[in-house]
DNA sequence: CTTGCGCTCAATGTATACACGAAACATCAG
DNA sequence: CTGATGTTTCGTGTATACATTGAGCGCAAG
């Protein structure tokens, strides 16, 4: 595999999954004696990560971006644009088979979301796996690629809010409606449901993200001026 | 200034105007030549290029992407969903200047039209003015940032069409009423005149762009499996 | 004549040396 | 003591040499 390649995912994964927190410099050199690369793979792995919007290059190394209680509600406005509208292409495009393998997946949710760690970890797989579908029913490569972003900095998100069980039943269900909305072909439905399931998603996410994730606790000035 | 910086605008800049058409291939050493740098800040610049969708990375070089009809679409439902939003957003977050100068300016444009090549300049100008104060105002990184996706591909297409004078006086028009609704703080009327709006300019667009631009004559399959 | 194998070479992938610039620090003048 | 300025140093920007891969092509066997 090429190494490039390998820097990237690694180091995507660990912002991701919070080994590499916000505010974190990340310097060429240390990266390439740290994964075993030279400073080209890791260059580009950094350029990469900044497109992503996951770093920003400052004058003294790359830092790892914070994520503001602003940042997540215009993340969520944008979801709500691009997934509303996934979800409605997918209702006229659908294949049936993959949303009635998902259906049937996420009626099983409940009883996974009481078996603690693990079967949140499948939980998630079945959002991701609707999310996917979606977008492949959508088939559109530039709301796709669009999807994917979102998609990225929501993985990093959710990792911040803490899983109510009631909350995740709760979405669940709107997941399922989700699907069914677009398994009737009701193109409207399915947008208003995923409308409706973001909104109470990002309730939940500013109630249970309680402090913005960030490295310095000097120098923090996070003007909410989004009303 | 940076040469990786140079060689990407460079590049981006001849894609956009068509000089590299659809297929072109380019080759790292054949570029740093051209442009006078090194192989890394080339590399760098088709990347990002790869990033942007404007260029796709094979076996023997990465060539300049094609446009068929099937991707105006794909790229107008996108448009559709993030510049509606955008639109929304900008209505009930504006500050009214940058409009009320706009709507000056559009409301020059039957006259600017009329001025052949340099008007036609001047008026694109205005619009893309339009979509900047539209993003600006929406105030969300993450909308801005997708948004400034799609508007380097409508740029690529834009150069494709043919361009209509009475369908660009009628273009001026819906822009001249969705920044009157933006101004009257309407939200949804802002959002329907862009879907309207976008409606409109797809369907002149793929009247009068009647060829896919496309480098290789053969092996054209371009299956339009979009309804 | 067709098909499969293996060679070749060209283009990208990677490593590294050198150049440049900006930030931090120390020193000195006011 | 404070401010400015020169110096130093660390990190990125660029160039280039070397490694690797895989696509194209020719040759030989069926």
């Amino acid at each position: 595999m090429r190494a490039g390649e390998r820097a990237y995912d690694t180091l995507r994964g660990e912002i991701l999954d919070g080994v590499l927190g916000p505010g974190t410099v990340l310097q060429e050199v240390e990266q390439s004696v740290r994964l075993g690369v030279s400073r080209t793979p890791v260059r580009e792995a950094l350029r990469r990560l900044a497109a992503d919007g996951l770093v920003e290059p400052t004058a003294r190394g790359t830092i790892v971006t914070a994520i503001s209680r602003a940042d997540i509600v215009a993340l969520y406005e944008l979801r709500e644009a691009l997934e509303a509208r996934a979800a409605g292409l997918a209702a006229r495009r659908r294949a049936d088979a993959p949303f009635l393998a998902i259906r049937d997946r996420l009626r099983d949710a409940p009883r996974l979301l009481a078996e603690g760690e693990a079967g949140l970890t499948r939980y998630f797989e079945i959002v991701d796996d609707l999310d996917r579908a979606i977008d492949e029913a959508a088939a559109n490569p530039f709301l796709g690629g669009a999807l994917r972003s979102v998609q990225l900095h929501s993985a990093r998100i959710r990792r911040l809010s803490r899983h109510n069980p009631d909350r995740l039943r709760a979405a669940a269900g709107e997941h399922e409606l989700i699907v069914d909305a677009i398994l009737a072909g009701d193109a409207e439905l399915a947008s208003h449901a995923t409308h409706v399931h973001l909104h109470r998603s990002l309730t939940n996410a500013l109630a249970s993200a309680p402090v913005d994730e960030v490295a310095e606790p000097a120098d923090v000035d996070d003007g909410p001026r989004v009303a």
